[in-house]
DNA sequence: TTTAAAAACTGACAATAATCACTTTTCATA
DNA sequence: TATGAAAAGTGATTATTGTCAGTTTTTAAA
């Protein structure tokens, strides 16, 4: 469905992202030459293998990126929200998507077309820093993630990824912290890196230890400290 | 040991990295305020937690970048050659370095100090491409390795691991490839993020099943298409 | 409200990989 | 070339995780 715009000049999520700094001019040809449209849950916004047309940015809910391994499995690399980019790697390396984006939680999402894009990247160095910082510091968060996928266990990526969630999506309540957003025990096992029964196990076995809560879809983390003592060592 | 500089004009492992297409005044610039070291296998270039102060260039020889994970175990990350640029990311998210750079063939490397290679990147846009680029190119291997690392066995992992290494070291003989690297069974492990024993028989499995074989310190690759279906499907 | 499908969950079992406690081989150097 | 240390290799055992074949619960739509 194709939304009415919304300026980017205008733009709370703007604030949050990569174009907080752009001048007022910048935001209008990208305002311009964008496209808003709002998405229901499982709708895609693009396909692995396919090329990119532009960039895509997150005004509101939230999208998961997932790459298929060669053997056919499944991996979550990422949950967008509000203020993230989608999909600028890809283009920047001239490349198709290595992976495909979908909506899990209801979302508004901006289009901006290639020459948009490239346009800003090209005429504001400013910008093309961030951009540059931003990547970098991805790398980063892609090496810690390679590491801990394969020197720790199960158990301690579990522990690892709900503390990562309740960062991101966390809203603290009277008891403990409640991650607002809702993925399956599927999900959680293509982003952990394992099958959805040994999510399901170590899940109840959290809650048995009072780690976690489970309050219907939603899952409240009530034990950080001890959470992040597993997600470092061997028990 | 401090080495007589060799201007990067005349270097001919430039053309193979980043700094390919600099115009001869950049390369005079980055040449003036450049050091090149001679290293032997076993020092270490730079380590995780310190802060970057320029970034590395590898004349010759190989370097190998690991990273801690939190549990103590350690996670080889990355293998850098000839033209290859490292440190680049950490000095970019101007952030402390996220991994240890050791050489495990004796090197040559350029250092180049943060001022003069901020100044080209600065100066001259495409070359500042061409790094955004080449990160983002990085961002998907990485996307890549951590789907492999979490969806696929180890089996798989080792047997992509060796494709891997044929590609960027291998030289062909008579009989197969060679991997022009000595790496020890704990580096082969700890590349592809398990056991030393574990690799140590799966080397010697497929040593029987005649997708590899052992001459002296290094690996010959006689079966890569037998290797692939291994990378790639649970047999 | 019924009903079919999807998701969550459970138990048994098998497979994979880690760990430990060695032996053998290789290598550097005294 | 002797020798001690490091690396490679082996075997037995255990722990972890995956797979399969279900049941129960939840959800969405008729």
């Amino acid at each position: 469905m194709r939304d009415p715009k919304e300026a980017c000049e205008i733009c709370l999520s703007r604030k949050l992202s990569l174009f907080a700094n752009l001048t007022e001019e910048e935001l209008k040809k990208i305002s311009a030459a964008k496209n808003m449209i709002s998405h229901k849950k499982g709708q895609t916004l693009f396909y692995e293998g396919t090329k990119p047309l532009g960039i895509f940015c997150v005004r509101s809910g939230v999208v998961k990126t997932v790459k298929a391994a060669s053997n056919g499995k499944e991996q979550l690399i990422h949950l967008a929200k509000e203020g993230d980019f989608l999909g600028y790697t890809s283009l920047l390396s001239d490349d198709v998507y290595s992976s495909t984006s979908t909506i899990i939680k209801d979302a508004r999402v901006c289009f901006i077309p290639k020459e948009a894009f490239m346009d800003v990247l090209r005429k504001d160095v400013n910008f093309h820093y961030k951009v540059t910082e931003s990547i970098c510091r991805d790398i980063g968060n892609m090496e810690e993630r390679l590491t801990d996928a394969n020197q720790k266990s199960i158990r301690e990526r579990l522990a690892y990824v709900l503390l990562k969630l309740v960062n991101t999506f966390g809203v603290k309540g009277e008891k403990g912290e409640k991650i607002e957003i809702v993925l399956s025990r599927e999900e959680i096992a293509s982003l952990v890196g394992t099958a959805t029964e040994t999510i399901i196990r170590l899940l109840s076995e959290f809650k048995k230890d009072k780690l976690i809560a489970l309050q219907g879809k939603y899952i409240l983390v009530l034990d950080k400290k001890t959470l992040s003592k597993v997600a470092d060592f061997y028990q």
